[in-house]
DNA sequence: CATTTAATTGACTTTTACGTAAATATCTGA
DNA sequence: TCAGATATTTACGTAAAAGTCAATTAAATG
């Protein structure tokens, strides 16, 4: 790969390699409606645009997002709606999902915190065995 | 509930209500032994030590933690082992928790910076509509 | 061109985290 | 003491998110 690495498309198992997941799990999104591969004959081609549709998927997993929850989260990000209604109902699910994240954020502060409470404690512990770090 | 409540136990319907899951829930966890309520009977009685308990379980589900994770995060603020090697390893793994969490952070952080960005377009969408907020 | 190699599709299976229902037991106030 | 509410146990069910496997198909390569 090149520092300077602009391909136009990438293959499943490269994007599985680099992701770490299975093909199994990119078809599975692309079922879901996350990411729309364009094709060639019958093989997937990912343009970057899949690539970073993919990234930000599995980020959303890891802040234990669903499927359903990630795709209202892809879905925000789309064009704003051109009707008033529609963009204020918008804009109050976005503050909603802030909300959510921002919640989500004190509570890896807190757990954090515990973490490098029993931390200390193992380190005191350590250092009461007449050890060095 | 008085405001200097301190009482001994709480039955499972109070603690359903008060965080919002099924009792079901509750005493899935205590089978998965994440809790141990102490009984009158066979009733359960939880005290205030299984309702921070339960707290820190439901705070790990908002992260996107498995039962397995909240078991092993837990393990963690127990007491320290004895043995050198133990306390080694479970440093590390505290440290790797950490590292996880700061990950989740970093995600979060992306999140929201963009749902900021799509409330930006949409707010403009409405000033443009001749809208006042 | 014959054959590895890589992808696709479809069906079925598994795991996690509970939901739901039935039968039984316990408590509580009238 | 008895009805109605609350709990418990056991067992089966289910939805989400993939895993696994088999049958095809296409592509690439010696």
């Amino acid at each position: 790969m090149n520092t300077l690495d602009k391909r136009e498309f990438h293959t499943i198992t490269e994007l599985t390699k680099e992701f770490g997941i299975s093909t199994r799990t990119i078809r599975f999104y692309e079922d879901e409606g996350l990411m729309k591969p364009v094709r060639r004959g019958r093989t997937r081609l990912f343009r970057p645009t899949d690539r970073r549709r993919l990234m930000f998927i599995l980020r959303g997993k890891r802040l234990g997002f669903s499927i359903a929850d990630i795709r209202e989260i892809m879905n925000m990000y789309k064009e704003p709606p051109g009707e008033e209604g529609q963009l204020r109902l918008l804009i109050r699910r976005i503050n909603e999902k802030r909300e959510e994240l921002e919640q989500k954020r004190l509570d890896i502060d807190l757990t954090i915190q515990e973490l490098d409470h029993a931390e200390e404690q193992s380190l005191a512990r350590l250092a009461e065995l007449g050890v060095g770090t």
